[in-house]
This record gives C-alpha cells, structure tokens and sequence, in this order.
DNA sequence: TTGAAAGCGCTAACAT
DNA sequence: ATGTTAGCGCTTTCAA
C-alpha cells in the first residue's frame, strides 16, 4: 500500500523486460506476441499501473497536452464565464487546463507563469491587463512556448482575441444620445488600461460628433473596478446632474443600481445607466440592465482554439481574432424627460 | 534560443561540476568558496537558468509544493469565492493551487483526479456532491495523498470541512415562522445531495415543532439548481398560495426573485424568500436577499489549512471542522399580513 | 519476438 | 572545497 507501482515491477511479474512493456502500453507492441501483450495488459489493469508523469516528460518534452490560464480572479463572473469557454474547448480536445488566478498581484502572476512554464505547458492564455509584453516575454525565458492575450490592451501588440472597446463606447453613446439624453457621465477607474481608455474615446468621439456636450474633466468620474466601487460612487453620481451614465463595466453598473436605490434615485426613470459586458447576471439585477454585450464565452472558446493552432502549427505569424460587441436593451436606460 | 540551458551548461562555463552547481542553487552550498559561489549564481542570471521542473520532480518526488483543488464550476460564485479562500493560503504558504473546473462531469472529475495524482500534487480538496469517498480513493490508486472534502456530503465520512446544514434549515424556517407566516414552500433540486437533505430536513422539522403544517410532497418544488431554474419556478412558486419560501441556495432565490417580480409579484410584500449561502451578490438584487449565511471564503481558508496540516504530518486521523451558519436579514422577507 | 543499454536533467550519498 | 557516481522511472535506439 502507498508504495508506488513502476515499469520495473510489471516487467519483473510478467517475466519481461522493461522495453516490451513500455512498448507494448504504448501501443507499439505489434512485434511482441499476443500472449504476451495480454500478460502485460492484465498485469497492468491489476496493479493500476500508470506511468511516472515526470519520469515521462522528462523525455518527451512535448505534448503534455497542458495549457495554463492565467486570470486576474476567476471568481469574478467575468472572467469565470472566460475560463468556462477556454474548458470547454479542453474538453473536446482533451487538453488539461491549468487555471491560476492572480488577484492581480504583478509579482503573483510573474510566479504563476514561471510555474507554468517550468511544468511545460504547451501553450498559454493570459488575461491580465497589468503584463506588458516584455514582462511576459521575460517570465516565458526565450522558451518558444506559444501564447495568446486577452483584455490585456496596454500594447496591442501579440496574437490575441480581441472587442472592438471603442465601438462599445459609440454604441452606449448613440444609445443614449437616442434616448434625448443631454448631460452624460462616464464612471471608470482611475489606472487607464486600454480597454477602458477606448470604451471613453469611442463613448465621447461619438457624443461630440453628435454635438452633444462631453468633457473629460468635468463628466467623468473614478472609481474602483468593482461592485462595491460603483455603490460608493453613488452619491457623486446623483449629485454630477447627470442623466445618463455609462459604466466601465457591468460590476460598476451593478454597485451603482444599488447605490441610486438605496439614495432614492430612479433608475431609469431618473438616471439612466448603461454598463459594460453583459454578464450573466445582467438579467437578474433591477432593473435589469443595459450594456455592451461582449461574447465572453465565445471569446475564452476562440483564445483556446487560436492557442491550439499555434501549438500544432509553430512559428505562425502574429494573429489576432476580432469579436463582435453590441448593444443590449434592457430595463436600465429611458427616455430622457424634463423633470 | 530556444534550446534549454540546463545544469551541465552552467557547470561547464563555470568550469565546475554539476554537484557544485546544484548545491549552491539549492542553498546547500555553504562550503564551497564564495568566488565559486558568486560565479554560479552570476551565470544562472545571466542565462536564466530555470531547473527542470520534472527531472527535479522524478527525484525528489515530495514537496512539490502543489495542491490541487476540484470544483464543479469556478464560474458559480459560490465556488469562485471558496477557490479565492483556498488561494489566500497558498499565497501565503507559497503553494501552487491547481484549480479544475469539472463542469459536475463525474467522467471529467476522475480525469482531472488522476491527472493531478500524476503530476504528484502534494493534497488536495475536493468540492464535488457526486464523488463517493470509494470513487476517490480508487482514483487516488492506493497512493497516500492527504484529502479533504467539502460540500460532499453523500456519505458522511473523510476529513472534511462542513456546516450545519440542518441547523440552517431551522433558522429559515423559524425566521419564517416569527413573521407570521403559515404556508410554507421549500424550492429545491431533485438531485438530493446530503446537504441540501439536511436543509430540508431542518426547516420541516422546526416547522413541526412549532405545530405549523409543512408536507413533503405537497410543499416542496423541485427545479434546477441555477438561477435560470430559480426563474423558471417562478410560476409554480406563485400558484401554491405560499407567502413563505426556502430555497435549496441564492442562486435559485434569484432567479425567483427575478421571476416573480415578471409575475408581479411583490417580494416581500405577497412572498418572503429565503435563500441560503450569502454569495456577495446578495445585497445587489432587489429586494436584497434575506438569506443563511455559510462562511464561504473561509470555509475556502480552512479547506487549506486543514489539508496543509494533513500534508505535513500524515496519517493523521479523520477530522471534521464545523464552521457555523447564521441568518442574515435583509429585504426579501417580512411579516405576513392579511390580505 | 525480445532485451540490453543509453540517457532525459537533476540531486545526493560518498569519496577525495 | 570540490567531484564521482548512482539512480529517480521512463522511452528508444540498436543488437540479438
């Protein structure tokens, strides 16, 4: 018991040698003789015999069939839903993934990677808005291990899955353009990443084209990327005069629904708020809420399926893949009216 | 580039051999010369000399410091929140957490199980309903690595953290009861896991000890344990005359709350719901959901400690740690009234 | 039809 | 203060 079952052991029970079992387990037994092959086999199944995972990669370096996920934290819906999309993808092609969650701790991630690397994963998928090229590229050691970015903008350079941040801006803009509002806000987060940096270019180019006001200085306001940052920048919200906000994200949005109702402002019928994402929990919130629909799911699906083809096929040229975003209608934005 | 700098490199351009070499990398090199020392450690840096992860592995065989944690989903909150628990250790304890998302696959979790046995993972926890102590065991192949469970609770045997889910039951249920309420309704799954038996189990029996009706078959639902069948019970929820209901979790609370107020029907006005876990999106629905509070990041913080402890001193006994659950009132209840 | 031997990259007794 | 040697468990030539 506890005392691990080897190679050795099998070939000695069998009366063989080591070199026919491996063979044979690895299906390149077709020399050996038939009762042989069944000896093994059965021996095998008996003791539970399964290969030494290191003594293995030791020598095949290749084909672990392991990628690595790096996420700033999986327990945000945003990024769970991301990591769904890149398992499902590993499950049809029998790839393990190797999820790691960095709460968004530089140092955190530059380890995590350095473990992924140094247990030869064949590819990886980074979402993390904070690693520059460079500090990836210095934690990836001259090793040539394919990897692909997400939501991860500083620099737009390296194959990768990205939205069009700056069209969601435009479209949450005409939105609520649309709608007659006049005074806008935008609630972001101070540390500009260049995701967020498009969303308010696109939000305030299109504002200005529409000869509708719109100053960075005066409408828009900072806040912590989460729920709780959004509730806390309630207050300022209702006192900006504002009627119509675009949130950073749909975290924000949230906080900031619940901000409003606790200090008695109606959404929509006072505020209207548009967020950034569409989580799955867009629907379950009150009122439910407008956003910029991005394919999140899809999105993790077609990171792990661009990682793939790098993997097999090395040394391709960069790429990056280009996801739709739109607008979703809900419950949050209304018309603006006079009060 | 490309080509991987291993131990013999350094030696040979330092002109030493690879014992010194791996003992001044591994810290044991105290007696040898500090010029010999300073030229390892300068070589190391300037060709980032990283040991080989396995070949390091296949020796040492123990320490690798990894532990592996299996649950169904990373993207449920719930599950995202005990991960994030788990990780707070192994932050501090400078492990690597290997998260695995099985999708509640029982093929796909004996997959991940044996994968992480392979790559000779130190401990793990395992949050899986499904998985039956004999399931585990088997695919932890007579190998002595320390386990701990949790949310499992089928049979109710192996280390494990827990809470008392009975207990949770009753306080939903007198909560209910104090308000003044008389037709009651338990929303649950169908799939009856120990746990959610044991909330069942005490909400009847509190209900019964305070001589208020509550029968099995008339008074429980079954729907899907996700938001979405939360939302598709809203109908039948509505048509039982209940004006008091306990969900199987929030998550299900949500998606009634969600569907009931499509019905108009007013919570907490015309139905009180209780929900159980207090996941963080509680306080931003509306109405806030009154709920059992389990100490989900915590329960996350001493799933590790326990298994770290299990780890560094083995073969120690069964244990069980009980963490307690509470009501935490907000807005989704209140007292029934005529109407 | 089978096996001996080399070696993957590393660590650690055991010399010297 | 430093090196020699054996070996972790496996795969893979190459020889028999």
């Amino acid at each position: 018991m506890g005392k691990k079952v080897t190679i050795r052991d099998i070939a000695r029970l069998a009366g063989v040698s080591v070199t026919t079992v491996s063979q044979v387990l690895n299906g390149k037994g077709n020399r050996f003789s038939k009762s042989t092959r069944e000896k093994i086999l059965k021996l095998r199944d008996e003791y539970q015999y399964v290969p030494d995972f290191h003594a293995r990669s030791l020598i095949m370096r290749e084909n672990i069939n392991t990628i690595g996920v790096l996420v700033p934290n999986v327990s945000e819906p945003f990024f769970g839903t991301f990591v769904e999309g890149v398992q499902q993808v590993a499950r049809q092609e029998k790839l393990i993934p190797l999820i790691f969650s960095a709460n968004r701790d530089p140092k955190l991630e530059k380890a995590y990677l350095e473990q992924m690397v140094e247990r030869s994963i064949d590819g990886l998928i980074i979402a993390s808005a904070r690693m520059t090229t460079e500090m990836i590229n210095q934690a990836l050691i001259n090793r040539e291990i394919p990897y692909i970015l997400f939501d991860r903008n500083y620099d737009q350079v390296g194959t990768r899955v990205q939205t069009d941040d700056y069209h969601g801006g435009q479209l949450a803009a005409q939105h609520l353009a649309e709608l007659g509002h006049r005074k806008f806000l935008y609630l972001g987060v101070n540390h500009l990443t260049e995701n967020f940096k498009q969303r308010l270019a696109g939000f305030k180019d299109s504002l200005l084209a529409s000869h509708l006001s719109f100053n960075e200085d005066r409408d828009v306001l900072h806040t912590e990327l989460s729920r709780q940052g959004g509730y806390k920048a309630a207050q300022a919200v209702a006192e900006s005069g504002a009627t119509a906000v675009f949130t950073a994200n749909d975290d924000i949005a949230m906080g900031l629904l619940r901000g409003l109702r606790e200090l008695k402002v109606r959404v929509p019928e006072d505020i209207s708020v548009v967020g950034y994402d569409d989580i799955a929990l867009d629907e379950y919130v009150y009122p439910q809420l407008t956003t910029i629909h991005q394919p999140i799911f899809d999105l993790g699906v077609g990171a792990a399926k661009i990682l793939l083809d790098r993997i097999e096929n090395k040394h391709q040229s960069e790429q990056v893949e280009h996801f739709p975003v739109r607008l979703i209608r809900r419950e949050s934005t209304a018309p603006y009216h006079m009060v």
